[in-house]
DNA sequence: TGGTTTGTTGCAGC
DNA sequence: AGCTGCAACAAACC
């Protein structure tokens, strides 16, 4: 379920809550749920990973995490932790965080920072990155702060895309380089948001899951847990660079800053 | 068949 | 104090 991606196709088949009343709230989720009962849906918003819904004095954020789940006037068997009624049907979400946000979404989020959001602005994340060298490119791509939405999907695929080898550094990578890595992260999300959508995800997966590389045809890679994010990860030790050496620590070096 | 995972948080222990 | 590793969530997928 849960990249940035699947999350804006959420927030399309919720439209038609748009502008209602929540005329019921239940569920497992030990918030107060009261509070929502007569409030109207101003807007669902998502920002990465996270589905906003933006009611009259309090919004609404749902994680889906790992397992999460939801449906559009149906019921699955497991009782959900959130269910919205509201007068043209009902809304249920199951195994995920639910909290309230208080105050403008405006904001409570950095909208440029998401992947699939109008305001994205590579530029900003290009800053951000360069202030961090230390860092390796597998974790900036899980790094909610600078790309969100992203998800181990698209670090695997974005990485292959764009011939990174996952334990590159950030500040070693050429100029041009990063500004590839920073754009292409967008570009592929949204075609991972057209295969979803047709259903052909997974077929279009270059390095995900695959044991051989599409190009040169030597074995991927399989790693269990790479960088700090510890997520598994498939590569290509030929054809993605290796830029800068992340063994190379020194013992009494300054704390290394990402 | 059953181990694995498109994710994040909080907490225990060190 | 700040880190690391684990549990929790609970279901589709190979």
């Amino acid at each position: 379920m849960p990249e940035g991606p699947s999350i804006v196709i959420l927030r399309e088949e919720v439209a038609a809550f748009t502008g209602k009343a929540v005329e019921r709230a239940e569920g497992n989720s030990k918030l107060d749920k009261s509070r929502l009962v007569g409030q109207t849906v101003q807007s669902f918003r998502s920002w990465g990973k996270h589905f906003l819904i933006e009611l009259d004095d309090v919004s609404l954020r749902i994680h889906l995490l790992l397992f999460g789940s939801y449906r559009i006037n149906e019921r699955k068997q497991s009782s959900p932790r959130l269910s919205l009624g509201f007068a043209n049907g009902e809304l249920n979400f199951y195994a995920c965080s639910v909290q309230f946000i208080e105050g403008p979404l405006d904001e409570a989020y950095e909208w440029s920072a998401d992947v699939m959001g109008d305001a994205w602005d590579s530029r900003a994340v290009l800053k951000k990155l360069r202030a961090r060298p230390r860092l390796l490119a597998c974790d900036a791509l899980l790094d909610q702060t600078l790309f969100s939405g992203s998800g181990n999907i698209i670090k695997n695929e974005v990485l292959f895309r764009t011939r990174i080898h996952p334990l590159s550094l950030i500040g070693e990578l050429p100029a041009a380089k990063l500004r590839e890595l920073a754009k292409e992260v967008r570009v592929y999300s949204f075609d991972f948001l057209r295969w979803k959508r047709e259903g052909k995800l997974k077929a279009n997966w270059l390095a995900h899951t695959k044991t051989t590389c599409p190009r040169c045809k030597i074995p991927f890679v399989k790693a269990k847990s790479l960088g700090r994010s510890k997520r598994r990860a498939f590569y290509c030790e030929r054809c993605q660079k290796r830029h800068g050496d992340s063994e190379k620590v020194s013992v009494n070096a300054p704390v290394a800053e990402e």
